[in-house]
Parts: structure tokens; sequence; C-alpha cells
RNA sequence: GGAGAGAUGGCAGAGUGGUCGAAUGCGGUAGUCUUGAAAACUAUUGUGCGGCAACGUACCGGGGGUUCGAAUCCCUCUCUCUCCGCCA
């Protein structure tokens, strides 16, 4: 969320940079603003009130102390008004708290000054398209026929044992999938990332840490009987490793990569989007992490780009990076850049990558601070993330577009980490 | 699943109703000494909120209660550990 200080500072600007993200605050800014003063008069004369009853109480001790029982007795008849209004201010405070605390997990995290504004995925803007189109040959089928041709993916024993979403890889298909996965890896850990392996449940405080609660609730799967949520991405391990955390400044950067399996209802989404590999409730992806000093979180948010793509370039795909416009940028990330790569025989961009710069937005849920040296006074982090990569997608780009009459060819790079030079 | 023990500052660990935001040790930071380092010694060292500041206030796993006063007593929830059972 976003800290109170910024909104009472910053208020017009604030309205303006929002209304990006088709968000209008105007309202919600005030409220938080006039909230904010009552909370604030509130505690004014709860912390004197208290002041007064602490100070009274330690006479008491004293006197009883000292003998007096009579001065003692009559000291405590005061106490009872004060009790009484503490208890009525107390609510008071702690109301107007979680009203000021509901009301700032309604307000986006405000964007970056470059995202573009737009309503949707169509306003995106291009930054620039690279790579080799691929020649089809003339028998090229998508990538769930060429699953079935080559008895690599199998989407109906994943129904069968599970349901739709939840595909079996096998043989070539399962190499490949972990072929994938340690690439992607050590590209990650050359990069300067430390790998980590997290627990694929998370607990309520992760969730609401890195703000998949309350909002997206719906979206996870929850096993209700140890309230324990399926990660939808190693973000939310990941980022909560620093939940609660005061680094110090010279600790930045800090950079971790990890593979996990990811479980996403995905409520409400159906149609032709769907097909084959292209939406999934389980799947696997690679996460990259970084936390960054606010004065250098966009370098890093470069070099996530960089790194990403060099990764895809390896791999050999056409891929296109995209600048989100603020309709498309999701509700705690201040810029993301999206990568696609094109799928041949669908004859559509994928996308499989999404870096954000998140800013002190999630931090602050988190409270994730730091300090600089020499300085009592803590602040905010920047948090970062980006896939690298996520693999369906990416499987279904390479299916499709390496696939000839022999078979399918795997990339140069994956050659070492297949033990093969084609499925077939 | 059964039985028991526990949760205190970065860590270890005292404190069982009143000058306790909390002893002590370790660690961290600054300094003295030293050519430098180590050792030793000295000082300092939690977080949030309000306040220009002085200072005030809250926080001893979470929530509630008793009391003039709670880290300390009571209730409740959560978590951790140990032993037994089961088990990759």
């Amino acid at each position: 969320m976003l800290s109170l200080k910024y909104l009472q500072e910053n208020k017009e600007e604030a309205i303006k940079a929002l209304s990006i993200k088709n968000f209008d605050a105007t309202q919600i800014i005030d409220q938080v603003i006039e909230l904010d003063e009552k909370r604030k008069s509130t505690q004014a004369k709860l912390d004197n009130t208290q002041a007064e009853m602490n100070s009274l109480s330690k006479e008491i001790g004293m006197l009883f102390k000292s003998g007096k029982a009579d001065e003692a007795n009559a000291a405590k008849a005061k106490t009872g008004e004060l009790k009484e209004s503490i208890s009525e201010l107390n609510t008071e405070m702690t109301d107007a708290i979680s009203q000021l605390n509901d009301l700032l997990l309604k307000i986006p995290n405000i964007p970056h000054p470059t995202v573009p504004a737009g309503k949707g995925e169509e306003e995106n803007v291009i930054e620039r398209t690279e790579g080799e189109m691929p020649n089809l040959y003339e028998g090229a089928i998508p990538h769930w026929e060429l699953a079935k041709k080559y008895n690599i993916i199998d989407f109906e024993l994943g129904n069968k044992i599970t349901g739709a979403g939840f595909p079996l890889y096998r043989g070539k298909g399962a190499i490949f999938q972990r072929a994938l996965i340690n690439f992607f890896l050590d590209e990650n850990r050359k990069a300067g990332y430390e790998e980590v392996i997290p627990p694929l449940m998370v607990n309520e405080a992760s969730g609401y840490g890195t703000g998949q609660l309350p909002d997206k609730d719906g979206q996870m799967y929850h096993a209700t009987e140890d309230n324990l949520y399926l990660i939808p991405t190693a973000e939310v391990p990941v980022t909560n490793i620093y939940r609660d955390v005061i680094l110090k400044a010279e600790d930045f950067p800090i950079k971790n990569t990890a593979y996990s399996a990811c479980f996403r209802r995905e409520a409400g989404s159906y149609g032709k989007d769907v097909r084959g590999l292209n939406r999934l409730h389980q799947f696997d992806k690679v996460e990259i992490v970084q936390l960054q000093h606010p004065d250098k979180s966009y370098e890093a948010l470069d070099t996530m780009v960089a790194h990403v793509e060099s990764i895809i370039k390896k791999l050999e795909l056409p891929y296109r990076l995209l600048r989100l416009c603020g309709g498309d940028t999701s509700f705690t990330a201040a810029l993301t850049f999206d990568f696609e790569v094109f799928s041949a025989a669908q004859d559509k961009w994928l996308e499989v990558s999404s870096v954000s710069n998140f800013e002190s937005y999630q931090a602050n849920r988190l409270k994730l601070r730091f300090k600089e040296k020499n300085e009592k006074k803590t602040q905010l982090a920047h948090t970062l993330n980006g896939s690298a990569l996520a693999l369906p997608r990416m499987v279904a780009a390479l299916l499709e577009n390496n696939q000839c009459a022999e078979g399918i060819r795997i990339p140069k790079a994956l050659i070492p980490y297949t033990g093969f030079d084609m499925i077939d």
C-alpha cells in the first residue's frame, strides 16, 4: 500500500497519476487524510489520558508502600473516570486505524511517469520487436497436437488424474521441462541471483504481505483445514523471506531466484485462450526477485529486463517487449514490462514474462525497511520481480516454432541440458 | 494421532503484580590503546505513533479479562520444541 505521508504531501500529484490507472482517487484520498487527522487528535487525547493514569498509578503504589492507605484509596477513586475515557478513546483509535488501513488497501500503486495511458492490453506500447519469424513448414500444427503426436504432454491423463489444466509431461516432454528449469536457474545464478527452494504453501500473513490477500482471495487454492494457500507464484514465499526485516543500505541489492510449481484457480477464464498450455492451473515458473535501494530500483528494473531478454535470445525465439499501459499494469506495480514470444503455429504472441518494479508498495505491507549507514530512521525498501521465465508458453512457442518434418529441434543452448537434439 | 514443555530485544537468557522498555552475556556501532590488526578497556546499540524539540505513548507470540497498576495472575487462539505412534 501507499504510505500515508506520501498521500498527504502529494495529494494532487497522486490523483493525477492514479488517473493513468483509470482510478479516481479524489474522494478516497480526502477520506484518508480526514481519517488520519481524526486518528492523530484521538491519539493526542489518548496519550495524555494515559500519561495521567500512569502517573496516578505510580503515586498510588508509592502511597501504599509508605503506608498511607487512606490517601491511596482516595486516589483510587479518581481512576474510574480516566479508565472509562481511555477505553472509549482506545476504541475510537482502533476504529480509525482499521478504517484507514482498509482505505489504503483500496488505492493502487502510483504508476511511474513513463506508464502510458490506456484501458487494456491493446494500448500497451511495443518497445521493440526482435528475432526472426520462423518459416513454418507446410505440415505445421499447434503445440497441443504436437504434444499428442510425439507423446510428450498428455492433457487427457491430467484430466483423469486431477482435472483440466493439470497436464502430465512424459518422456522427452518431461526431460525438456526439467532442462528448461535448470537452464533458467543457471542463467539466473550466473547473473548473481541466489537460488532458493521455497515452500509451495504459504500462511495468511504471507498472502497479505505480497498483496494476494485479501483482494485475490479466489485466485489461490486454499487448504481450509490448515488455512494454507498454494502459491500462485514463487514471488509470494520468496518476497516474504524479507517480511518484517530491517536491512542495512549496504545489503542492497538482494537477489533471489526460485523455481516453483505455481497454482492458479483462474476462476472465470475460459475459451480458446485456455487451449493447450496457454493457461493452466498448475505450471512451472522460475522467478527472480530483487530488493533495492529506492534510488537504484529503476536501474535494477532495466538490468532485469535485459537479463530476461538475454535468456529469450539464447533460445532463439522471436519476441517483443511491451511497456504496459495504465489499465493493464497490476494494482501493486508502478511499472511493468512484459515479454511476449511469437508462437508461430497459433500465429499468436504469448506472454512469458512480466517484470515489475513495485517501489515501496509491497514493502510497506511487508514492513520491509532499511537503514542508511549512520542514520536511525528507517525507510521502505523497493521490491522488484520478474519471471525468468514461465515455462508453459515458452514450451508452446519452442515446440511450434522448431517443428520440422523430422520432429522438433531443440535450441542449441538447451542441448547440454536435454541430452538430445530432437524430439521425434 | 496421544502425552508433556515452552513463546521475552539481532541471538542466548534473567525477570513471577509497582521506579521494567526490561538484568547479564554474545553480537553490532563508535572510540581509546596499537605501525596495522587482534586482545583489552570505554561508550553506545529495539520498533511504531504524536511532537521543531524536551518529551509523551504503545509494544515481552495474537486476542480478551482481573487490577489503581500486568512481561508477571486468569481465559482463549496460534505457533514451536521434546517423547510415543505412523511414515518418504
